[in-house]
DNA sequence: TATGAATGAGGGTTCATTCAT
DNA sequence: TATGAATGAACCCTCATTCAT
């Protein structure tokens, strides 16, 4: 937000630097990431990170706003459907579509979750609001499809996904994913 | 199990190391834990931890271990009942007593596979043989209630807890795990 | 003085950045002191700084040259009193006029002296020349006053001076200025 | 303190770090200094001044201790003497004394005092507190000598040594205080 | 076995200075 | 001249691991 009209500066280096954080972070986990591989996956000096973040957790913070970003664009080309069933199944396909990149390192918004709960900084109300949003809108949904336990179906679907995430990835086997999807997908139809 | 020939050494040593690392893992996660952390936790001197561990992954290891232990005494007391849904349910019950601590930490080793995935050690194999328990032994209760999709089964519910976990902790809300527990509680009934 | 010749460049930006960095030198010290204080002081972009200052070292010779000039003036002021005893009066005057600034941050030049001895540059010579010129001029008024010992006298006076500002930005106390004031007037009054 | 009873570890290797600590932070200031130097100059590798010490900020209080120490034990040798007058003339003896040292670094607690003062943290008052000693310890010397004025004479003479001080490190000339240190004998004498 | 102490390899962060425009 | 951005050397501090007794 705050540099996006100088025009001076290499082009989107913060977001790179933000990207850059949102992937490197996802592979390896906050801990084990030092802000000189971030720096080397988005080709910036490590002593220039700082003035793009003056921390560390402002980074993280940063990853965490690219996944609320594309959590929302998600959510923006999921609403052109019609029906509420076949947004949630949309929803659905997604995930599983993803599954590889699930197997090999896990959702990145659940692992981030579980891992910033760790720490004594703001960081993981971040990641809740991000969850938060994709939980609101999946009530929505429901709600659309006339039920009145539209929250705790939400509930549901997105502790299915968190959970089955991370069997697949523990498992590293996509087909837990996959056939999950599946399941989930009865399941929708079984409601209306 | 293992060292259990020594009988020389300072009774439980081992044991307390472990049971503390276990716990303050759990709670601290494993990055943000210092070997002298659980030194302090177990009121073992720093130095003297390295005679019974020789690194900190061996430290992880034995509380996976450990986990695993309480793991296999719960399911022995499971399987005291004669009906595979009470056997489930019970099960559930347990989660759902857990759901403050749940909601605080997290589930200990859903929490741990998560951050041991991003490591290159192989102790997210060895989380991974604590779930695969867990898994084999649900899928057993759905196969003797008599359903061909007994791993599919299983493997939902255990994605239903880990998710729900998730979602418990991330929102520090027992009151989720609650609601899901009530819900699969449901599901279970609907499945004879 | 410096620089008088060159007219074009933007009017004053140097003084304006010579008397910041008296300022926030004063009051943060010389290495609390970053460039970008000083910048920011003297609403000066960071990258324009270096324009008028090749380094750092130059800044704080600038904020040196700003206090000597100051000194200056006020000496130029108090040469227009008649009597010497009078003039040394006003000198200790403004001395105790300036105690709140002094408690809060101690003679500029003093703590300037004191920070920049421990220092390999020469700018602790920089600063000895400035006291230097205050000492000659109180020795001169002495000599005025018909005083032989009037070298002596006036180390004396300035060193009062300087230790009677350490203590009041030590415990914070002007009130400590204001009373060794009033005893060297008296001082002053015994040696006529 | 804390570590006194400890015979296992290099013995006083606390003490020999809080007098290293004492005699560069006396002669590069403290912001000059860097661990390394201080850990070099007690010959201590610089990871194991972790140990004793779990800050910088932590080092430079032990310095300040090391000063006030040596402070109490002259003020316990002064003592001995039976005329307050003697006290106090032999302090000043033993300023005298030391003019190389301080015409090279200054007065140690002057010093520190003036730089610490530029600082956040609680510094500045454990430096006060050593000046506040000398001073009270002076003062009593004053009205043992029957004056009424003692605090303001206490005042006088530790601003004078400061003030002095502070003029022999910046002309690095150590007559300046052998010639004061003659003054103030006179001046003490007079005031009998 | 037990224990305080020692070691050293990183990691996050700052900042004077330089660059490119 | 003006300016935001870039660079890299240093510094403080942490911590797994090893040592010496």
């Amino acid at each position: 937000m705050t540099h996006s009209k100088s025009v001076r500066q290499s082009p989107g280096k913060r977001e790179r630097l933000a990207a850059a954080a949102a992937q490197v972070l996802h592979e390896q986990g906050v801990e084990q990431t030092t802000i000189a591989d971030i720096a080397r996956a988005a080709d910036v000096p490590l002593g220039n990170v700082y003035y793009y973040f003056k921390t560390k957790d402002q980074l993280v913070e940063a990853a965490i706003d690219a996944h609320a970003q594309s959590l929302r664009s998600m959510i923006g080309v999921l609403d052109e459907l019609p029906a509420p069933q076949d947004r949630l199944k949309a929803l659905l396909n997604g995930w599983v579509e993803q599954r590889e990149l699930t197997a090999r390192h896990g959702c990145p918004t659940g692992t981030m979750a579980s891992e910033l709960d760790k720490r004594a900084d703001g960081l993981d109300q971040s990641v809740a609001k991000v969850i938060q949003v994709l939980l609101d809108w999946v009530e929505q949904q429901f709600q659309a499809m006339g039920r009145s336990d539209s929250r705790e179906l939400a509930v549901a679907l997105i502790a299915a996904y968190q959970g089955i995430s991370l069997l697949t990835n523990t498992f590293r086997d996509p087909d837990l994913m996959a056939a999950e999807g599946r399941r989930l997908e009865r399941w929708i139809d079984s409601l209306t």
